[in-house]
DNA sequence: CCACTTGTTGTACGACTGTCCAACAAGGTT
DNA sequence: AACCTTGTTGGACAGTCGTACAACAAGTGG
């Protein structure tokens, strides 16, 4: 009788995504306060000390979840915009409502994202990851609106407002869902917009 | 010889309030991860255990410091729009913009707000507190846009959009100083609340 | 079947956490 | 001057934190 194997070897990589998501997971569930090695681990499925050989600190394992967060938020607002198909206006409302659907308008999602922004002052690495996702936010809301024909000194202003805009909407959204509604949220979404794109043709 | 008192009493209100105002500048510095008993305790020139014997425990006295933070962030916008005359617009700009200045626009003001949107999710009575700080500026912005000349079936939606739009633009500006400056930031809120009052006469 | 690499475990360590409370003393009353 | 109320102290307590590391074992090449 040969007794079953007491864990599993995994490939570096695959245990190291493994130890992310289970962190992203922690970190949803509880925030920045309970993401702890124990928790983490446990979450994983695996022992506290193993955390220490994937990742130099807690720190780093936390920061490559923002990496991971962030392009996981990017892929989906890519996919609603490729679902949109080719008109400028139609992509561009797809961009700006897509934080008001599933995956992004997530009450957890936004948990591991306020636990991101609350290191962004301490952790330099951090204010890099968040400098660049916002900047990525930015840019891309930037061709966009040049795609829908914005004038281009008008671009940097409108790509601004835009994300700030559906930020405070999807913070306000998940934190408040009492508040106003999805619905609500995207239809003001999409009136800003309009009022972007066609200023003499401004409409609720 | 008599030996100078080893500490001095305070009236209780006194003592509450130098506990708070001590949590708040911990909040500010380290964040929610650094705000303990002791940290705080420290910061007050106080003994640990006196936190204890004013607030039950350290979840009410963060609560308490919330409140306290939110009043003050009132006080500075109502000042903002008193400062500002009679003029319904020119009202609405000072409230709409005055996030971008002194004191709202502080790196540390918004790593303390951070720290209370991070327990938002798990403390009902930090929730509690966060609805009635965003419906009450939702509530002034209704009232200053309808003394604006605002449609009443507009008013709901414009005032979750600017204070949508206002608060990422200070979360965005507070976390990535160098992507955009306090004068840009205002000068997108005057221009968003411009085609908001006067939808036919867009500016820049 | 043995040897070797290395992913994995479990624990020990010092520092920190929140809560609690007996003892002390400051400041006012009698 | 003796007394009393109560703000205040400082440490005990059990628990958790991040880190480090020796020992173990899974899987592979021989």
């Amino acid at each position: 009788m040969s007794t079953a194997p007491a864990f599993r070897r995994s490939e570096p990589d695959a245990r190291r995504l493994s130890l992310i998501e289970a962190c992203a997971r922690v970190l949803a569930r509880a925030g920045i306060a309970g993401a702890s090695v124990r928790t983490i681990a446990v979450e994983a499925g695996v022992s506290p000390g193993l955390v220490g050989h994937y990742f130099p600190g807690v720190d780093a394992l936390i920061a490559a979840t923002y990496g991971h967060t962030g392009a996981r938020v990017d892929a989906a607002l890519e996919a609603a915009v490729a679902a949109a198909g080719d008109d400028p206006r139609a992509r561009l409302e797809a961009f700006v409502t897509a934080s008001f659907t599933a995956p992004i308008a997530d009450p957890e999602l936004l948990a591991t994202w306020i636990a991101f922004w609350s290191l962004v002052r301490a952790r330099p690495e951090i204010a890099a990851l968040h400098d660049e996702q916002y900047g990525g936010f930015r840019a891309q809301l930037e061709a966009l609106l040049a795609a829908a024909g914005v004038a281009r000194p008008e671009l940097r202003p409108r790509a601004i407002e835009l994300t700030a805009l559906v930020d405070g909407l999807w913070l306000e959204l998940c934190l408040s869902p009492q508040a106003f509604s999805a619905d609500e949220a995207a239809a003001i979404a999409r009136a800003a917009l309009a009022r972007i794109i066609s200023p003499d043709r401004a409409t609720g």
